[in-house]
DNA sequence: ACAGAATCCGGCTTATAAACCAACTCAACT
DNA sequence: AGTTGAGTTGGTTTATAAGCCGGATTCTGT
């Protein structure tokens, strides 16, 4: 479940996951994701059941008094919508809405869906082209220095 | 799979192997391979299965809230094609064209397939005898201090 | 609680793109 | 010069994606 992907998303926010990565979501053998924010940038972040649990976890665990780390609790955690994904059909996904909006989506008729392994991104095409490139994104959100808590965290 | 070739590049995209780098896929015994970008110069790198595993799973494990550390897993991750070829046929791989724009090579003829012992590298021939010269290249992606974290790395 | 409306969900159809297969050309070696 | 292996090309088939449509479910207002 690597690479870049260009798959269209409908009026009613559905994205269809493209064959070549369906495999994984098979062998994985559990048809509930995790979709949330970003803490860092405008796009969305889908993770499987195993990673999110992974996360979630690790995210918990953390003390909330750092304003940093409860920034990144209440991004990631307070944003998460757990969904059920067909494993056999062509595993539509539904973005809501407040999602669609945060990564600049809505109004879009194709996203840019990048696997990165163990987590999906999906983008506005035109930030994902922007940031390849080197530009600047109108939003970057969480642009600060990390406390070491989570230093060796991977979201 | 050392040293230096000059295959053509078709119409469609596809570029087969040299024979005398073929041994090297047959001996590994599996037939995927992993085509991605060069994270610091406009080339594309060509893994066989087991060189991916190490490069990627270290790669996902890293923390990733270090732009220069999402940068790298978005470069490689995020533009990474898994393929079969035919290990008895005539290796075509295909290149998918956004790596063919990365790497300058649409428009060519031919292309520099450069063996690296456990990976290759794709270039435009221009490029690739500009950087044996010493030459700047156009492009330089990623001209940044990297992180402790990754030092050790070899992409 | 019921009727109407809107939204959600799955199957079907068509267009597009990638993988497959086979033939042809060229070069090297005998 | 004939033979073999390598490289190149084009056509065919298969797989994938996306628009379309109808049925089902939920939601809302009366």
């Amino acid at each position: 479940m690597f690479g870049f992907n260009t798959p269209s998303i409908d009026s009613k926010g559905r994205i269809a996951i493209p064959a070549r990565y369906r495999i994984d979501f098979k062998t994985q053998n559990h048809n509930e994701i995790v979709i949330t924010k970003d803490p860092q940038y405008p796009s969305i972040k889908l993770y499987h059941h195993s990673e999110w649990q992974r996360i979630s976890t690790k995210l918990q665990s953390l003390q909330g008094l750092d304003p940093i780390v409860r920034n990144l609790q209440w991004t990631i955690l307070g944003n998460a919508y757990q969904t059920d994904i067909d494993i056999e059909g062509r595993m539509l996904v539904r973005i809501p809405s407040d999602l669609q909006n945060y990564a600049q989506i809505n109004e879009q008729k194709q996203v840019a869906l990048v696997g990165m392994g163990n987590k999906f991104e999906i983008w506005n095409i035109k930030n994902w082209e922007m940031r390849q490139t080197g530009g600047s994104l109108s939003t970057e959100i969480l642009d600060v220095v990390l406390p070491e808590s989570i230093k060796e965290m991977s979201f």
